[in-house]
RNA sequence: GGGCCAAUAGCUCAGUCAGGUUGAGCGCUCGGCUGAUAACCGGGAGGUCCGCGGUUCAAAUCCGCGUUGGCCCA
């Protein structure tokens, strides 16, 4: 990995420094190096097994990769176990789809435990494939040795939470409406819920008044639900209407919310109708009614309280005003069913079919039977208008299943009762940025329901609460304590936690038996406890006594929701507190135009294209150059490509002084920099790279990741590569040892020395390649630590005084420009004006320097140039009703004259005028040859006018470019000698060159200068015709043997 | 339907917390430099700072109402 080559290649030194770490163990060298420094707890939130790496996952672990070894080069022992997250319904959905299932009878015929071994198989060759993919972006964690939650060891880290949490007494099992995917057969949570735009039925139904003439009508898209009805719901201070309808010569009385009457009698085709009566909401509770569907049915919710109209708060003034309850399918109904210490009636089983107690529609799925049940309305006359309605609903995030809503018995953990203690532990941590903690995620937290944590599936952690028929229960939370309670034989050290293998075993204390509850855990209490999972608490202590809570960790802005609300619910509930100091939450990567990358728009960029395109390092830093906190990446080819190109003049930077340092034989690893003579110059750039080290510490201590980058490659560029490299390339030409020539390499090797260390976190391979080739003598630049600033090299005034010259010579190169004097040829002189005593006097503190920078024989610093012509500018509106007719040709006249032209009178057709003040403004211009440019303190003025000696110095300067093109093009060595002819075809243009001849033999190494013909061309290896400012100059080269 | 975030040059983004002449890179174009050379530098063109309203001497920035996109929730 020695050649270093002309381009850079990021393959190439990427496949070459990937070679380079595993022969010499550099990861491990670099844990090594950091073995006995202070603790950094890192804890990777660990990917899902299901998919591959994406363009988001790689960004998360490139950030996470840039702190920890950040981290590292700053002093710290970094927890760096990356994760996987292996149970849960996604992978027994896509299992079951391998395996062609179509529901859990599928799997219970099929075998649990095969069914979970396939599952396990699924999972595993996921990790492997993820552990590649995130090696192969650099990624340097604990690969040997990752977390996984399917570990006996990570499985107890649950289970011990569990009990914690159970013995504060936050734990309780009960009926509640959940989220239900009827083809799963399992309640998910809330959040495993999407929503789409469907279409439901959209039915009004009469409910015959059992003591009363007339009938409640109700509005539901859910026509499945009116079997389990137990109530009808109204807002108490609403006003409702008896209505006598009349249809085809028959009349009925219909109860409806007064704002909903005309169109509820629209609906129902109603010819006429007249208000005959007008109650409160309150008025009508406790009146009865009968369910419509009854002699369908052979089970009706006719309980205590059933039956009857009660208030509630979700009643609106929306389709009828009155609400069909069922506290069995409806979350908002259960609430209110259970405040009115109602039952919960539920005619539907575990598979979403009706049950014995719905009759007519037994043994068919609930949805399946929204037809038969609305032609059985329409038959009895309780149908009052039936149709369609578009909304948004629920469908399971794995199968796309409708989800319904269903009272089961399920298991929580009640995170409303210790909401304070919550919000309170938020106040704990610190967020990057700040606003997702105290808007994002404070709300989601305040609004946050128990917990439901059980699942009726297979693949996950086994819940670990044994049952007895009195409903006790009992907690486990280790395998030893399993193994010494449970009334069989278990070996702790082998047992596999897994389901079946727990569901046999049984607990008999005091009499008692408790048999295992079969519910597996919700997924996100596996992560949820991944701070202790991590380091194998409770099976090892140690680690968890020194390092818990985590330091910091990191996730996109989905996972508030997620990882950060699981970890703090569980950590509060079981421990009391939040299991991590500090968050840091990053964005997700969209396409180009901010929209989400997904299959059916056909946008999705993969991190292997990137990769083959760009390269490892480039792709890494340009994930990393974006805001980092809280804000979504537009992905763009050319910002990926700008990013190379800019990683191309940090790699040009560092290969420009090799041939030189080569040929001194100097060593850029024994750099000194008190080894040679330092210039202004060298002093600035070693003032700059301290700046740019305290501003990128500084970017590092608040997560402002992107800022260190950008502050370092912005110094690379602008400060390096655009000017210090310039300034210093003479220097670096001489050919015999300088004390200027030997400050230069000390300067730049310094520099580049500690660039390479600022970027090393960012781009490790650029960083490495660089670092072995410069230096080498530690095993990896990743076990170096981070550069400090030196205040000692650091010089403010310097570093305000060169801004001040780098502006002006930029306003200096517009005004040669507008001059048409190219750099190459000299100039008289620059005339710097300015009012400003700050840069007038940083003008002249660095005039050589610019001087030189401006190729000027004289730099000038005055308050004002006294050279300028004020040039007359006819103000039209003065001088129009002045003249009248003549005004045009005074005009003319007056246009570009000076003051004193002015002043002394205007001739026009042989009659002088004289111009009031007001008719003539002056601006301010420059004579002939000087040219002026405006900066930010003041204006730059360039004297451009030729002299026979600048125009001698400027065509020398021609010729010794085009002989330099041509070695280049012999591709010669940089030092090799050469014997060169010109014939200039301009005998005076001959002379000039002639007489530098001295300086053009020396800088093109020419050991013979002939001028005139340059004779035949076999004579030469080369020979050139140039035109050189319109004269012909005929060139030829060619080298002197050796 | 609700919460949060974003919207600035053709493109990607700074600037918004702390109100005071909108900036960079890329791209385009013209020019320059060059033994870093398939690199590099400068000039120019290019903006209703998403829209509307408000506060203020002054708004890209603060406030309100919308639009579009992203995340989350219902």
């Amino acid at each position: 990995m020695d050649e270093v080559d002309d381009q850079y290649t990021p393959g190439d030194v990427e496949s070459a420094v990937e070679t380079y770490w595993d022969d010499a163990d550099a990861y491990e060298a670099t844990k090594e190096a950091h073995a006995d420094d202070p603790a950094f707890f890192f804890v990777d939130g660990p990917p899902y097994t299901s998919g591959q790496m994406h363009l988001g996952t790689a960004w998360n672990k490139t950030l996470k990769d840039a702190v920890i070894r950040h981290k590292r080069m700053t002093g710290h022992r970094v927890t760096d176990r990356p994760g996987y997250d292996m149970h849960g319904l996604p992978i027994e959905v896509k299992v079951e789809e391998e395996l062609g299932f179509e529901s859990k009878r599928d799997i219970e015929e099929y075998g649990m435990e095969a069914f979970i071994d396939e599952c396990k198989r699924f999972a595993e060759e996921n990790r492997e494939a993820m552990d590649e993919d995130f090696q192969s972006i650099g990624v340097w964690m604990d690969w040997d040795d990752p977390y996984e939650t399917i570990s006996p060891e990570y499985m107890e880290a649950a289970w011990w939470a569990f009990q914690r949490v159970d013995e504060r007494g936050l734990v309780e099992q009960g009926k509640r409406s959940v989220n239900y995917c009827p083809r799963c057969q399992t309640a998910i949570a809330a959040n495993e819920v999407e929503y789409d735009e469907i279409t439901s039925p959209s039915i009004y139904v009469k409910f015959p008044l059992r003591e009363k003439e007339g009938s409640l009508v109700i509005w539901t898209t859910t026509p499945w639900t009116i079997p389990a009805n137990t109530f009808v719901a109204v807002d108490g201070e609403m006003t409702y209407q008896a209505v006598r309808a009349e249809k085809g010569g028959e009349e009925e009385v219909l109860y409806v919310a007064e704002p909903c009457v005309e169109d509820v009698l629209k609906k129902g085709r109603y010819e006429d109708y007249e208000v005959v009566d007008e109650f409160s909401g309150e008025e009508l509770v406790g009146w009865t009614y009968d369910n419509p569907l009854g002699p369908h049915l052979n089970e009706v919710a006719d309980f205590e309280g059933a039956g009857e109209v009660y208030t509630a708060d979700y009643v609106e003034a929306d389709r009828t005003g009155l609400v069909h309850s069922a506290p069995g399918h409806g979350q908002e109904d259960f609430a209110r069913g259970e405040e009115l210490g109602l039952d919960v009636y539920v005619p539907v089983d575990g598979r979403g079919e009706f049950t014995a107690d719905a009759g007519d529609y037994a043994g068919t799925f609930v949805r399946d039977a929204n037809d038969d049940i609305i032609a059985d309305l329409d038959e009895s006359g309780a149908l009052l208008a039936s149709g369609e309605h578009d909304h948004r609903y629920g469908h399971c995030w794995r199968c796309d299943t409708d989800i319904i809503f269903l009272a089961t018995d399920q298991w929580f953990i009640t995170v409303t009762d210790i909401k304070d203690e919550l919000l309170e532990n938020i106040e704990e941590t610190e967020w990057y940025p700040q606003w997702a903690r105290d808007n994002r995620f404070r709300d989601f937290v305040s609004d946050a329901p128990d917990w439901n944590i059980s699942r009726q599936r297979y693949w996950g952690i086994p819940l670990p609460i044994w049952q007895a028929d009195d409903g006790e229960w009992i907690v486990v939370g280790t395998r030893e304590e399993l193994a010494e309670r449970v009334d069989q034989d278990v070996d702790p050290d082998e047992i596999d936690l897994h389901r079946p293998s727990v569901d046999p075993l049984t607990i008999t204390e005091d009499g008692k038996t408790y048999e295992r509850v079969p519910d597996v855990f919700d997924v996100w209490i596996d992560s949820s406890v991944a701070t202790w999972g991590t380091i194998d608490y409770p099976s090892e202590t140690d680690a968890h006594d020194e390092l818990w809570p985590a330091d910091w960790i990191v996730e996109a802005h989905d996972q508030t929701r997620g990882w950060f609300w699981s970890q703090l619910g569980m950590g509060t509930a079981a421990v009391g507190q939040a299991p991590y100091e500090e968050v840091m939450m990053h964005g997700f990567v969209n396409d180009e135009d901010g929209r989400k990358m997904s299959k059916s728009l056909g946008n999705i960029v993969t991190p292997e294209e990137a990769i083959d395109r760009a390269g490892r390092d480039p792709l890494r830093a340009y994930l990393l150059s974006h805001d980092q906190q809280g804000v979504d990446l537009s992905f763009e080819w050319n910002g990926l490509g700008e990013m190379q190109s800019t990683l191309n003049i940090f790699w040009n930077v560092f290969r420009f002084p090799l041939p030189y340092m080569e040929l001194d034989g100097y060593d850029p690893a024994d750099a000194d920099l008190d080894d040679g003579d330092l210039t202004v110059v060298d002093e600035w750039v070693l003032s700059r790279l301290q700046t740019v080290e305290a501003e990128a510490a500084d970017a590092w201590e608040n997560y402002e990741v992107s800022d260190a980058l950008n502050a370092v490659l912005d110094f690379l560029t602008e400060d390096v590569s655009r000017f210090y490299v310039k300034a210093i390339r003479e220097r670096m030409w001489e050919e015999e040892d300088s004390a200027s020539k030997r400050g230069a390499y000390a300067t730049l090797s310094t520099v580049l020395e500690e660039t390479i260390r600022l970027l090393a976190p960012f781009t490790p391979y650029l960083a490495e390649r660089m670092y072995q080739h410069l230096d080498g003598s530690a095993t990896t630049v990743h076990a170096l630590s981070y550069p400090e600033p030196d205040e000692t090299l650091r010089n403010e005034e310097l570093e305000r005084n060169m801004a001040v010259l780098r502006d002006v010579e930029e306003a200096a190169a517009n005004a040669r420009q507008q001059g048409g004097r190219k750099l190459r040829w000299p100039v008289q002189r620059v005339v710097v004006a300015s009012d400003d005593d700050e840069v007038a006097d940083a003008v002249e503190s660095l005039a050589d320097l610019l001087a030189e920078r401006v190729n000027a024989r004289a730099i000038d610093v005055v308050g004002e140039f006294d050279e300028l012509l004020e040039r007359a500018n006819p103000e039209m509106g003065v001088i129009g009703p002045a003249f009248g007719a003549d005004a045009q040709k005074v005009m003319e006249a007056v246009q570009g004259k000076t003051r004193a032209e002015v002043e002394s009178g205007i001739e026009v057709d042989g009659e002088t005028y004289d111009l009031d003040d007001e008719m003539i403004s002056y601006e301010a211009e420059p004579p002939a040859h000087i040219s002026g440019a405006d900066f930010e303190g003041g204006t730059v003025y360039v004297d451009t006018e030729l002299t026979d000696e600048i125009e001698a110095e400027g065509y020398a300067r021609d010729v010794i470019r085009r002989i330099q093109e041509m070695r280049k093009q012999l591709d010669l060595d940089v030092d090799s000698v050469i014997d060169t002819a010109v014939d200039v075809a301009d005998d005076r243009i001959a002379e000039f060159v002639d007489r530098h001849r001295d300086v053009v033999a020396e800088e093109t190494r020419t050991r013979e200068f002939t001028t005139g013909d340059v004779g035949s061309e076999d004579e030469w290896a080369l020979v050139e015709e140039w035109e050189v400012e319109d004269v012909r100059v005929t060139i030829g080269v060619g080298p002197v043997d050796a």
